[in-house]
DNA sequence: GTATGATTCAAACACTTGTTTGAAATGTGC
DNA sequence: GCACATTTCAAACAAGTGTTTGAATCATAC
């Protein structure tokens, strides 16, 4: 069956490239996990950058969907602008509760988006930027509002902490301390403790961006 | 002359990895770009890996050398112990600062690691593991105790969440939000905002995790 | 049935990879 | 000068890569 062979062969690539990395996947065994033979990547796909796309396609359209509608949620709120807290919860929470199978569905997939990353490939870059970026633009916006002392381009690479907290930590290439996948936290909890740590980190670099620092350090009260 | 070979293709090796990742780049062009002979690779380092890990090794020696000098230091201050934003620097901050030629030198060693990291060889992974663990071990240990409240493992993968950011961000890898590197912010600039980035984000778990919470929230005082 | 198009398959292709080889060149001690 | 070990080099090797090919199979409509 045609749609049935497409779809075994994206669902045995997403799981071997999360776990080796795009382009040290070898197609024959992404063939052979699939059932499928080898020219079949070719003849659906193009060729095998072709099928890493798609592979990432489906899974960022549904990420940033998420995303987005969460935002729009935050938004339509008129009257009181949306908190850090909650912003960082809609960039966060649906990148871990992407979990269709099991609970650690969401880090699979964080996983094979910072192995992705980790390509050196142009081509990919662009494809992600072109399929991230939007996203990430709406949020620095929107962020900007809740951190009024930032200027644009504090704030934009203060969010790449964030994200690099996110997507490394739970990546987990290294386990320099923890090693997440054998302890087994939820998903959840990880995300609550992460939109904390990135609230407070944020707030703080947002007070000490302040023009005249009335309140620099929390001092005695 | 032979350890001017061996040390030119270190230094294109280093160069060449923190460019394209270390699976990713040819023999081929490590040793066009060093001006030696493909052999030579083999004849001094055994192997690719050998390679691989030479160049990892002095740097990493290097960094942690530098960092466990810079704990040292505060643990010599006998009375006080070290505060949170001491010891974030003595980890972050000798990360950006190994500049040997320019100011981006040590983002490059970041870079570097970075990708290291998100190759997927087992043996790679080990052997940073054993040239790295110990050293985040100690500042995970010194921390604690600027963190009374958490619990060794809510520091440890909190800890992940600060690596993740320095290397991730460092080594730009996507430029989300920002390209640092043609902006070229200094690196001791990015170190201290990373640094109270961090403390404040360790700061909001270390208060979250306490059992009594007498001061949630900051609050009006 | 037969014809037409879509899909699968084994085989080969052209290319790159890390590694090895054995001779040539270079350096070193006497 | 010679003898010896170290280092370089061009060439080849075996294995693996993504891709292409052309025939075989299957599905579908007529």
């Amino acid at each position: 069956m045609a749609a049935n062979t497409r779809q075994k062969l994206l669902d045995a690539a997403e799981s071997l490239f999360s776990q080796q990395g795009i382009t040290t996947t070898p197609l024959r065994q992404i063939t052979e996990l699939a059932g499928a033979n080898l020219a079949a990547v070719n003849y659906h796909f193009g060729s095998k950058l072709g099928l890493a796309r798609e592979v990432l396609r489906r899974r960022l359209d549904e990420l940033n969907t998420e995303r987005l509608k969460r935002l729009d949620q935050l938004e339509a709120q008129s009257g009181s602008p949306a908190t850090l807290d909650q912003l960082l919860e809609a960039l966060i929470e649906p990148a871990l509760i992407m979990s269709r199978d099991d609970a650690l569905g969401g880090m699979r997939f964080v996983r094979l988006l910072a192995r992705a990353y980790a390509e050196n490939d142009r081509e990919l870059h662009r494809f992600l930027r072109e399929h991230y970026s939007h996203v990430m633009r709406r949020f620095a916006r929107a962020m900007s509002q809740a951190l009024p002392e930032m200027d644009a381009a504090n704030l934009r690479w203060h969010l790449d902490f964030v994200i690099g907290a996110l997507t490394y930590a739970m990546a987990d290439f290294t386990g320099h301390f923890s090693h997440m996948n054998q302890i087994h936290i939820d998903a959840k909890t990880i995300a609550q403790h992460l939109v904390r740590f990135a609230a407070a980190g944020l707030s703080a670099a947002d007070a000490a961006a302040a023009p005249s620092p009335r309140l620099a350090q929390p001092g005695r009260c």
